[in-house]
DNA sequence: AGGCGCTTGTGAAGACGTGCACAAATCGCG
DNA sequence: CGCGATTTGTGCACGTCTTCACAAGCGCCT
């Protein structure tokens, strides 16, 4: 880390500066620093300390330090980290200076919900197309977009360059629709459908499962109530499961 | 690992037998096998080895297998795992076996949409109750629920023990529904606004922010375009970094 | 100018998660 | 009955992530 800020290299557009190749735990925590930053400097914030960016968080300031220190890092030994500096460094890293843009596709349910989700818009991201796959969704309007057919993907793709797709679609046609983001040249994808996708190498695939975090929780549920139903136990039979539990009142919930 | 398979302590209802301390990635990824393991059951297998679970829940064999015997586990060497028997195996240890009451708090653009899933009753949950702090939606019918004022929470949580808690208010609502549900009882809570939530100890949050996953999915776009367009650039430069960028363009953002 | 308090950045150690590779176990067949 | 094919369960090594603790650096006050 010898010199940091070297003066050279502002190449406004062109000339992309190789990015350091930061641990994928570190670049999950950035958004979060990212939202607290912002708040902090609504609240009119001009530094702030590992300490109390961290506190914000909600997450541990060596944990905070070290994720900064990863990407170069602009803080002041004794004072802390300038704001406004350190939030065009983490969206910078993100690549949010260019607003990119996002096509989804299912306007079903929740993608009408995520259709009218102003998060995206505030967080730098503009939804450039809706598409779904039923006719009778087809022309809608939401939001000031007219709903478009899916296979009309490539000639949205030609009118402006996607950047991510966001599937919402029933997890039957989620495949279908991640080979064609595929085909027009996506190669970030955001997948709500409950079903694991095949993609070729390049392309980055996220995945979230609102009943899996359910299935989560339900399950630290269960775990707390079983440890203050049986206080007593010590630590003797730690491996004890139903096992014969089959036979009973599962059965007509699973059956054939 | 000596004998399973004990045959007593089936206990119906009462005397839970203590549950495993799972790895919390393990207890991350049995949602996921659970849902494989039931296309499986519908497409009428019976059994399943590690290798073809593995591949349909999109993970490595020996994560799964490891993350299997952390619960015990029912395979038969040489032939794979009872589809059915592993089912039951997974809801029970995942608290499913009982239907789980969820309060959604916040029925505005996202909330809806939840209250429309058919995924959380699909998979062991029950929305027992729409409430939004906003008196012009109060009274609304979902999906055959009438909205109620948070207010009346406690009212509701006399009603029925709820389980678990969804947040879908705006972030400036999400701490003061939090410190509500912790109130009547509420030990697990799913957090869908943007923000840190502060809750007592045994209490647990989890959080999906969906403009974290498209932000997370901006950085490799960006990684992937600085790669690509520095394809020469071997290894000499790693660190670099914008740095003199802040004086440029950027200015006008922050100045003051 | 010098010292003092505060904060960053990082080395090192420990906890955790992952994946290979193989022994142990089971089934089916000759 | 024995053997080979198959598959589970796991010991071990490796990599990643987290956390502590502290030296180095910075600004302010005297």
């Amino acid at each position: 880390m010898s010199q940091h800020r070297h003066p050279g290299a502002p190449g406004r557009a062109g000339a992309v500066p190789v990015l350091p190749d930061l641990p994928e735990a570190t670049v999950a925590r950035l958004p979060e620093y990212l939202r607290a930053l912002h708040n902090l400097a609504d609240a009119g914030h001009e530094t702030v300390s590992s300490e109390g960016l961290s506190a914000a968080a909600g997450v541990n300031s060596a944990k905070l330090r070290k994720d900064l220190s990863h990407l170069g890092s602009y803080g002041t030994r004794g004072v802390g980290y300038d704001v406004a500096l350190l939030i065009e460094q983490i969206e910078y890293v993100l690549g949010l200076t260019q607003r990119r843009a996002v096509a989804l596709v299912g306007v079903g349910n929740l993608g009408h919900a995520l259709a009218g989700y102003d998060g995206f818009a505030s967080r730098g991201f503009r939804i450039a197309a809706l598409l779904d796959a039923d006719p009778s969704r087809v022309g809608e309007e939401i939001n000031g977009l007219v709903v478009r057919h899916v296979d009309e993907l490539p000639a949205v793709a030609a009118e402006e360059s996607i950047a991510i797709g966001v599937i919402a679609t029933p997890a039957g046609a989620a495949q279908r629709v991640a080979d064609q983001l595929v085909a027009v040249g996506v190669t970030s994808i955001l997948n709500f459908a409950p079903c694991v996708l095949s993609v070729p190498e390049g392309v980055d695939v996220r995945k979230v499962d609102l009943a899996i975090e359910l299935q989560i929780l339900s399950f630290h549920e269960h775990r707390k109530a079983s440890l203050t139903a049986l206080p007593a136990t010590g630590g003797s039979a730690l491996t004890a499961l139903p096992g014969g539990l089959a036979a009973t009142d599962t059965q007509e919930a699973i059956g054939t």
